[in-house]
DNA sequence: ACACTACTTTAGAATCATTATAAAGTAAGT
DNA sequence: ACTTACTTTATAATGATTCTAAAGTAGTGT
């Protein structure tokens, strides 16, 4: 279990300054077992609701992204009309559920290994992501 | 190969009249061999050169999506700055290249057949695409 | 504890793709 | 030709994201 002590110490260690902002968007995102799937918007008011002061919008933005450029946040296209970051950072799959928009991982063992038989002179795979998008069975 | 004539027909066939605008956006978008992927954005400009009377960009908005909802476009998220469209509307795959940005397809049976183990309760499956990202190499 | 500096937060403005509005134009049916 | 529903268009509005620049703070050294 993460506390603020061990993410003041992440932080640094990353080369970004514990600020309380950001211990606190830690402390939010990476508490869980699970993954957590969100846009920038949300994340705001969710932290918004949970907390006395408020992070503003702009500080959210530059968090998610450092976190990212560090390689603890991933980020998701998905959809054009927003961007959606993920807390698990491995290479993995999603499926996506098209009636409420929601992603939910799919481990690598859940889906089967998928090879590409065609190659791109010059080129090299960087990564290569499953999306199943499911709907409502009727 | 489809003339004016043709596109008027197959326009008036899907319920949209067929007005010279969406002609001409017919023209440039149909008649090509492979799979042609773009922004609304590029569209506009590629038109824009290649015409005389200009279209707005209003009407290819419009028009792309009045071509995506009788499905003779499909929209591809690879990017959330930006929507793109593939003239390929069948299920398939994309190598996507990071450093030029440029999609490219990979036919079905370019691809192993993607097996999903996992199942969602009251849920099915509706699409399963494939994005590989691909780097320089070296 | 104090001072200094580089980094960070913040409100607000700017940007840019996309969508909405509503007026003028046009295709198709009578 | 007349009518009507559909279409195009310029323009404004929206909304996510990024930028700006001023005020605040963490780390470092004295
Ligand atoms: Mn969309
Ligand atoms: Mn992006
Ligand atoms: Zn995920
Ligand atoms: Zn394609």
């Amino acid at each position: 279990m993460n506390n603020n002590s061990t993410f003041k110490e992440k932080l640094r260690l990353s080369g970004l300054r514990p600020t309380k902002q950001r211990i606190e968007i830690c402390k939010f995102l990476f508490n869980r077992r699970d993954t957590f799937h969100f846009t920038v918007g949300e994340l705001s008011k969710i932290l918004r609701k949970k907390n006395s002061e408020k992070i503003s919008l702009a500080t959210i933005y530059n968090t998610v992204h450092s976190f990212k450029k560090k390689g603890y946040l991933k980020e998701i296209s998905i959809n054009s009309d927003k961007s959606y970051f993920d807390t698990n950072t491995s290479d993995h799959h999603h499926f996506l559920d098209v009636n409420t928009n929601q992603l939910i991982d799919l481990k690598n063992n859940e889906v089967r290994k998928v090879s590409i038989k065609k190659k791109i002179p010059g080129k090299k795979i960087k990564s290569i992501e499953v999306l199943v998008k499911i709907e409502n069975d009727n």
